[in-house]
DNA sequence: GCGATCAGCT
DNA sequence: CACAGCTGATCGC
């Protein structure tokens, strides 16, 4: 009897009839870049096929991009699909434009240049990249078209300047080629070459091997450069006599012809192999490009192992002519990466490295950029707080290849070797994680193979983590609350963040004297202000919980809502067959349903599994007296919040329990429920038949209100915003907002 | 068969 | 809007 009703055995999902939808790409903390540019990695082609349009290059059908460029209902139609992306060019380009006042330096051509590199940076691999490009190239070969632009707009101007240094060459070349007929020239916005001839697919490859040139100086190999080096451009595509330009076959292309194998040319060249990556490639990476049959993939594995040795010798060889510039046309960078990889690899030919990534051979991928990269981390952090900011250095690379992640700036403790909340960037490079409470949000990435060093939090947060993942205890270290303690020459001080049950701020004082106070998630108490570290320490940095910071989120105290939510239990209780349904999420809004239970001296209803979880988040005896494990001892039953999320659910909850229930009134503890238009209340009532649901605006972050003051608490010189919402929502209207 | 990862969905 | 997270598909081992 007990466990036909069990609800964990409930069919809750049924998805014929959505009540409504929320596409993943909107969760707060994914980078841009990730919401428009779908991981895209090699050794896992995506065999599935996608229900919609994503604007990676992988879902773009090719022949249908030429319509994109010429049309511009094409573009709205794009526009649709990344509205938030193109709403970032344009606002980077009336940035940098329209700032002239105090801003010389944008004024300058060079500024402009800058600020559209900015946005190259972040679109380069992106067809909202090529396509910008590819409009400005078409502004400045096909005065036509100019009519797209609104004359004399800050972005005509833009444009122009862009194109005015290739303009001439082009025009001349444009009359030299088209000959009365609809031919259109498309020449490649980087280098200026002719690519007419190619389809959109390769032109997309081309322009891209200059993104990467101009990025990292990629040698040219795949280029096609001013010294008559070869273009890749697959056998069958050599343009026609119209286009002189550098048709030859790529040493990759050529490679593969030796052994007999230029059937997957074509996947070569759209992988974009080019001399340095083929010789990192693994056996897997060869089976993601599309070398799926095994004989011809172990023989260009085999062929591979040929070639680094003989690349490893002609590299220690070519060492000394490196240095007196006599390494010919590969260019010094190219060398040293050449170096450098073979050298790892060089250390194990024999094996090939299954685990590794080709980004992990590329020592330019992590340390270099850092060493090159202009930007300091404070910059970084001031950038970011620019709508749709996304990092400028090797997203393309990152994103092409498949696996690193560019690290936003609220995972890094500036001062510090420590990373917080950011196992989904695992790398190398740091052996110190923090995490600062047990939510999939902050843990995601952290799995029971983590070999990157410790991982620091408080007890219970690690116990979940060794329960829940398997993490084991070698890898754990328990952070004491309210006790500093020192890791690694760092101060490190962790606080009850009052957001979930081990959930923890962590103060972090570095050598270099600037302390940095990262919030986790976290909701503002009095017993912070009461707390003397808060009190002694001048933050400079703040690493800032701003999921509700927006002044439409002005929800009550968890008290008051405790409060109604009581008092509609009793209201409702008349009638003595209702089920009361409570969300909560794995661990979160444990307060709520504890609480009731206390004061109206009922038992609450869990599972198993979350009977479990509450025996790791040490509550008191007096507590957990509240907590039934049967539930025909309870009519007060604690569910996933996501059960509570459609009436449709709750209706198939009910008629599982026709016998015994004939109400069902469900309470959706979220935030959101404060949402646009909605009054400061302490919940919100919704009824279909015999379901009711109440919204209580129970959260666990912080109100608006709570921003601000705890801002104006600490008052930090800088603050980072940790979710980062785009548009008029922006970081930097965040900080503004939250200064006001 | 299991763990990891991702897309899609609520 | 999107908290936090479930489910199913796919892939590697």
């Amino acid at each position: 009897m007990s466990s036909k009703f069990n609800l964990s055995q409930f069919p809750y999902l049924d998805d014929e009839d959505d009540d409504f939808q929320i596409p993943l790409s909107q969760t707060p903390k994914q980078t841009l870049s990730s919401r428009i540019k779908p991981a895209n990695n090699p050794r896992r082609p995506s065999k599935k096929p996608k229900k919609h349009n994503n604007p990676g290059k992988e879902n773009i059908d090719p022949n249908s991009l030429l319509a994109h460029q010429k049309a511009e209902s094409s573009a709205d139609d794009f526009i649709l699909d990344a509205n938030c992306s193109l709403d970032f060019i344009e606002s980077s380009i009336d940035c940098s434009v329209s700032s002239k006042v105090g801003n010389e330096k944008l004024d300058s051509e060079r500024g402009i240049k800058e600020k559209l590199e900015v946005s190259g940076g972040y679109l380069c691999n992106s067809i909202e990249a090529r396509l910008m490009k590819s409009r400005v190239d078409y502004c400045g070969v096909n005065v036509g078209n100019e009519e797209d632009f609104e004359e004399n707009s800050e972005l005509d101007v833009l444009i122009k300047l862009c194109a005015e240094e290739e303009e001439s060459e082009v025009r001349e070349e444009n009359k030299v080629n088209c000959d009365g007929n609809e031919f259109r020239f498309v020449l490649c916005p980087l280098c200026g070459t002719d690519i007419s001839d190619l389809s959109e697919e390769f032109r997309l490859v081309h322009t891209n091997a200059c993104l990467d040139k101009e990025e990292n100086s990629v040698p040219d190999a795949v280029l096609g450069g001013d010294d008559g080096r070869p273009a890749v451009v697959p056998r069958g595509l050599e343009g026609p006599v119209c286009s002189p330009k550098k048709v030859v076959v790529s040493p990759v292309v050529k490679w593969l012809r030796n052994l007999g194998l230029e059937r997957y040319e074509e996947d070569f060249v759209r992988e974009e192999i080019d001399w340095e990556t083929l010789q990192c490639l693994t056996e897997e990476d060869l089976f993601g490009i599309g070398v799926t049959a095994l004989g011809p993939r172990k023989k260009i594995v085999h062929a591979l192992g040929e070639l680094r040795k003989g690349s490893y010798r002609a590299v220690e060889v070519h060492g000394d002519a490196h240095a007196s510039g006599e390494v010919g046309s590969r260019g010094s960078h190219g060398a040293e990466m050449q170096v450098e990889a073979s050298k790892i690899i060089g250390d194990d030919t024999s094996k090939l490295t299954a685990n590794k990534l080709i980004t992990d051979y590329f020592p330019g991928s992590v340390p270099i950029k850092k060493k090159t990269c202009v930007i300091s981390r404070e910059q970084r952090g001031a950038e970011k707080s620019q709508p749709g900011y996304v990092h400028k250095q090797g997203v393309k690379k990152n994103t092409k290849k498949g696996k690193l992640r560019d690290i936003p700036s609220w995972c890094s403790i500036p001062g510090t070797p420590f990373r917080v909340d950011a196992f989904k960037y695992l790398r190398g490079d740091c052996s110190h994680w923090f995490l600062t409470h047990f939510h999939i949000d902050h843990y995601q990435g952290l799995t029971r193979s983590f070999c990157h060093g410790r991982i620091y939090c408080s007890l219970i947060t690690a116990k979940l983590v060794n329960l829940k993942i398997g993490i084991p205890w070698d890898s754990l270290h328990v952070l004491p609350l309210n006790q500093k303690i020192c890791i690694d020459g760092v101060d490190v001080t962790c606080l009850d963040a009052n957001h979930c049950p081990g959930s923890i701020i962590i103060l972090f004082e570095p050598p270099n004297g600037k302390a940095v106070l990262h919030t986790g998630d976290f909701r503002f108490s009095e017993k912070m202000v009461a707390m003397p570290v808060l009190q002694m320490s001048s933050i400079h940095t703040l690493i800032l919980d701003t999921t509700y910071c927006n002044a439409q989120y002005d929800f009550p105290k968890q008290e008051a809502v405790i409060q109604f939510v009581i008092e509609a239990i009793q209201a409702e209780a008349f009638n003595p067959k209702t089920l009361f349904l409570i969300g909560s999420y794995t661990i979160g809004k444990e307060r709520l349903f504890l609480e009731v239970a206390r004061v109206l001296h009922k038992k609450v209803y869990v599972n198993m599994a979350k009977f479990r979880l509450l025996e790791c988040l040490g509550f008191p005896e007096e507590d957990m007296r509240w907590i039934t494990l049967n539930e025909q001892e309870s009519h007060i039953h604690v569910v996933p919040m996501w059960t509570l999320a459609s009436f449709k659910r709750l209706k198939h909850i009910s008629s599982q329990y026709a016998g015994r229930f004939t109400l069902i009134v469900a309470f959706s503890p979220t935030g959101w429920t404060c949402g646009k238009g909605k009054k400061k209340s302490p919940g919100r009532r919704c009824q279909q038949g015999t379901i009711i649901r109440y919204e209580v605006p129970y959260s666990e972050h912080c109100s608006f209100t709570e921003l601000k003051e705890f801002v104006k608490f600490v008052s930090p010189e800088k603050i980072i915003p940790s979710v980062n919402n785009d548009g008029p929502d922006s970081a930097n209207d965040m900080v503004s907002l939250l200064l006001s």
